[in-house]
DNA sequence: AGAGTTTGACTTTCTTTGACCTTTAAACTC
DNA sequence: GAGTTTAAAGGTCAAAGAAAGTCAAACTCT
């Protein structure tokens, strides 16, 4: 079980600040723990998910870095539920339509904001094939959910 | 936020005055922050774009200047151009990036409505060959930009 | 044998530097 | 005063450097 994604894995969570996010340089992290960079992204993959609440951000190049931050999945049960479960791996664009109705009637989003998804999502916007279509939107909106419960924070 | 051009960039965003411009001098610059005068010119190619709202001017010669000015678009034809040139019929994910930062700062748009378009749009979202992805995504924001539109009118 | 881990070669992205080019105001001719 | 030279700007571009990303092969531990 000593083994050093596990090490790494732990090293990073205890690292997290008070804001739930830290920032890592990769290659430093590598040298600390005397493994292959890659290793990091390997650690990154495995256990820094978004299954598990995990975003990351990163920039290349000189004063690169990687961003950890963790949010609030489990506060949020409808969320967390839509995110997960409801949602699926296909989301149609009439489904897509009365969720965000629930979401708006619940104001957990405004209705500007809905329209903006829906722009952004409508079987117009997604110009392809259909069973690609859904399975795009269906991705796309979790990753939207996902955004949504960083604000749920605040 | 390690790197020179990030500092550099900040150096000038707070030099911005009143009249939201500033008058700078490539040399003096580079030698304050101990860099290759190019630099100069490699933050202002990659910050100080038009996309991100700025315009720039210049002279060679004794005496000469670099002068930055940020613009305050008129909204309307901001966006209308936008949707009509600007964003084209291929949209890179970082090119997204910059318009919403941009849309942001001029409070067309919300923090969290990028935030949201972005999820949408990002590469992870829009899982496809990347020239249909850049397609989908022009084609997507142009509609949520044409959904913002009608708000504008209440 | 197979799931999970480790490593390293190769790629991509972003930054930094320096050599060389162009423009222009000012100084210098005549 | 018109024309010419000079030096002082800024511009360009490509190479080198500094991260992080990818992917597949090798290894480990049931």
């Amino acid at each position: 079980m000593a083994n050093i994604s596990d090490i790494i894995e732990q090293f990073i969570l205890k690292t997290l600040g008070e804001d739930q996010s830290v920032d890592i340089s990769r290659n430093e992290l590598a040298n600390f723990f005397s493994c292959a960079p890659s290793q990091i992204n390997y650690v990154l993959e495995t256990r820094f998910t978004l299954d598990r609440g995990f975003v990351k951000e990163s920039r290349r190049g000189g004063g690169g870095y990687i961003k950890i931050s963790k949010i609030n999945v489990e506060d949020d049960n409808y969320m967390n539920n839509l995110i997960l479960e409801s949602v699926g791996d296909e989301l149609s664009y009439k489904r897509l339509y009365q969720i965000l109705e629930k979401l708006t009637y619940e104001k957990i989003i405004t209705k500007r904001e809905a329209d903006i998804i829906c722009a952004s999502l409508s079987d117009e916007s997604l110009a392809m094939p259909f069973t690609v279509k859904d399975a795009i939107r269906a991705r796309s909106f979790k990753n939207v959910l996902t955004t949504l419960l960083l604000y749920k924070e605040d």
